[in-house]
RNA sequence: CGGGGCGUAGCGUAGUGGCUAGCGCGCUUGCUUUGGGAGCAAGAGAUCGUGGGUUCGAGUCCCGCCGCCCCGACCA
């Protein structure tokens, strides 16, 4: 039993002045963790119980998929990491240090590495696969900027686990099992969650999704429909219109737009001078051509230019996604002069694509459909094209998701409209492949006797940001209201008054809760009833048990802290009604 | 790394060059009080982030440094 009068705690009656998001105020005045330095913390009594039930959480449904938990070094030495490339590719983000004879080594950030030699070093034979282990391990990263308290600290807990296969089917098998264990685990854990499809950019194209928690404060936007789709926005795929009929479209005409190098200006120009004989022109009618290089790893670049509705912007994320390992950047006066073709402003794409004479690569976002008619660039400048239609005007050289994704927007399944909305991401599930098995030169024999290299999954989940989710998700303008299963106890007993029988009977009644295998937070202090009122729907256990006033009739209070919902019960059916609310 | 804000007691804060740095919470002691963060009284607790400068005099003005928070960039 947990006694108040004796718990290492202290809750704040007013906000940290440092903390923003609701999880870090609540954890930090509900006395559940202390801040130590930036995105460093500790956790404290009750803290630590709410974080050891979602680790045990964790563990539980690892161990129930028929995974084996092993437990590396968080402190790793720097050769595997070399070998890799990620000594370097990791940048100012991984925490690096030297021991005393000046050896490097770093803090973990996370472990492929190290589980791929572990498995090296044991297996090499197609018999011992599939195998899946996992550890639970403090990992490290020196991020840019710590923020929102738990939720993005630099030393955080994570779960992450590997999967070793010798084909593709048993990747996936190996990922299906993750993908049902991470459903089951974030269920118990009493979070709200959307699954989606992640990119997983020049990593080779494979698997990839997120399990996202979505509240105000997380980090990563994603857009969902009615109708149960969701997706990262990187993933987003859009919705092309059917193709138009090229026959009786109207012919395409220059006209003269002085003065109209940006949309807006075209836009009012065309409508001024050249209006549309049933309608305004908007800028969904115009056909934007972007032109930006692209960067390659090589050290290469070229020009890139992408075609998309005026009245749309290109989205860099989405953009990123598309090209990598390519980096786009946006083209300078420089480029520009290498490539007289193209007039600033003025840009259309019957110049562009692969086989033009310019030869630069010429990309529209999927809206743009044969049949399609735009108002466009005529190449010189205060000139535009009127009326230019798709597959018989001009060609392109493939379509880009690029442009970016605004609510409304249909969702690909045809489940809907799509509305954006923020996310912590709790779950990763990624199929890794060969990458690692590769650099690290991981096989084993297959049935042949031939040397195969292992395909690999790696899967993480945020065990210390999980128990912030949760507060993120389940809190109320009092205070936090925690899943039972993870909450630091199932009942809080408050005891009011002076009267010694209230403490005598809230003891008794503590004592029979814990008997019949409840855990039991019991204040037992010597503060006025408003304190621990304030103090039990701070720390939002699950069900309070009021012994006070009533007591003298008889009678004590069980509350519901999610609810409010409150009950009298005579003292002799506390017990029984305690559990029946505590589901027992 | 860019932009903005802030560093005063454990926490939250006031203090626009002039007396002994003020208040609330929390803490200690005593008495009273006990169904919504109690009352009275008496206390403890601060090198005002740090180094330098200006000044008769600096928490307050100037410069450097350090640290923290927020937005952005970054983020397996």
């Amino acid at each position: 039993m947990l006694r108040m009068s004796t718990l290492f705690l202290r809750t704040l009656r007013e906000d940290p002045a440092d903390a923003e998001v609701p999880s870090h105020r609540l954890l930090v005045r509900a006395g559940l963790v202390r801040r130590v330095a930036p995105g460093i913390f500790s956790w404290l009594p009750l803290g630590y119980l709410v974080y050891r039930n979602v680790e045990r959480i964790v563990r539980e449904e690892m161990d129930a998929a028929g995974f084996q938990e092993v437990h590396f070094p968080a402190l790793l030495p720097r050769e595997p990491y070399e070998v890799t490339g990620r000594w370097t590719e990791y940048g100012d983000t991984l925490l690096r240090l030297h021991d005393r004879k000046g050896g490097d080594y770093l803090l973990g950030p996370t472990h492929e590495e190290m589980f791929t030699l572990l498995v090296k070093g044991e297996y090499s034979s197609y018999k011992d696969l599939p195998l899946v282990i996992y550890q639970i391990q403090t990992k490290y990263r020196d991020e840019a900027r710590p923020r929102a308290g738990i939720l993005r600290g630099r030393e955080f807990v994570m779960k992450d686990s590997y999967s070793f296969d010798i084909d593709d089917e048993g990747l996936q098998r190996s990922y299906d099992r993750h993908r049902e264990a991470y459903i089951k685990t974030f269920d118990r854990l009493g979070l709200e969650y959307v699954i989606v499809s992640a990119m997983s950019g020049a990593m080779g194209g494979s698997a990839s999704e997120e399990f996202l928690a979505p509240c105000e404060s997380g980090e990563d936007t994603f857009v969902r429909s009615e109708g149960g789709y969701a997706a990262n926005v990187e993933a987003v795929v859009t919705v092309a219109p059917e193709p138009i009929a090229l026959e009786g479209l109207p012919a395409a005409h220059v006209e003269d737009t002085p003065d109209t190098p940006t949309i807006e200006t075209l836009v009012a120009v065309a409508n001024a001078e050249h209006p549309h004989p049933d309608r305004p022109w908007t800028a969904a009618d115009t056909l934007k051509n972007v032109v930006l290089r692209l960067d390659y790893p090589d050290g290469t670049s070229r020009p890139l230019i992408i075609g998309l509705p005026g009245d749309r912007e290109v989205d860099m994320k989405r953009l990123e996604a598309q090209v990598a390992p390519a980096v786009p950047s946006p083209f300078e006066e420089d480029d520009f002069t290498k490539h007289p073709e193209l007039v600033k402003g003025y840009i259309g794409p019957q110049v562009l694509g692969k086989e033009s004479p310019s030869g630069i690569e010429y990309l529209v976002d999927p809206r743009v459909v044969p049949g399609t008619a735009w108002i466009t660039g005529a190449n010189e400048p205060g000139r535009h094209v009127f009326d230019l239609v798709c597959g018989r005007d001009f060609t392109f050289d493939g379509t880009i998701e690029a442009a970016e994704v605004r609510d409304g927007d249909p969702a690909p399944d045809g489940s809907g409209p799509l509305h954006s909305a923020r996310g912590i991401e709790i779950g990763h599930i990624f199929q890794l492949g060969r990458k690692y098995a590769e650099a690290l030169d991981l096989k084993v024999l297959d049935v042949n006797g031939k040397s195969r290299v292992v395909t690999m999954g790696s899967y993480g989940i945020g065990v210390s940001r999980a128990v912030a989710a949760i507060a993120e998700q389940h809190h109320d303008d009092k205070g936090l209201i925690w899943p039972r299963e993870v909450a630091p106890a199932d009942v809080h007993i408050v005891a009011t008054g002076k009267d010694p029988a209230v403490f005598s009977t809230a003891e008794e009644l503590a004592l029979a809760l814990e008997d019949a295998g409840l855990r039991v937070l019991y204040d037992d202090r010597k503060a006025s009833p408003g304190v621990k009122f304030n103090d039990s729907e701070l720390l939002g256990v699950p069900t309070i048990v009021v012994v006070g006033k009533r007591l003298v009739d008889g009678m004590v209070e069980i509350k519901d802290r999610a609810s409010g919902q409150r009950e009298e019960v005579p003292v002799a059916a506390a017990v029984a009604e305690v559990l029946k609310a505590c589901g027992r």
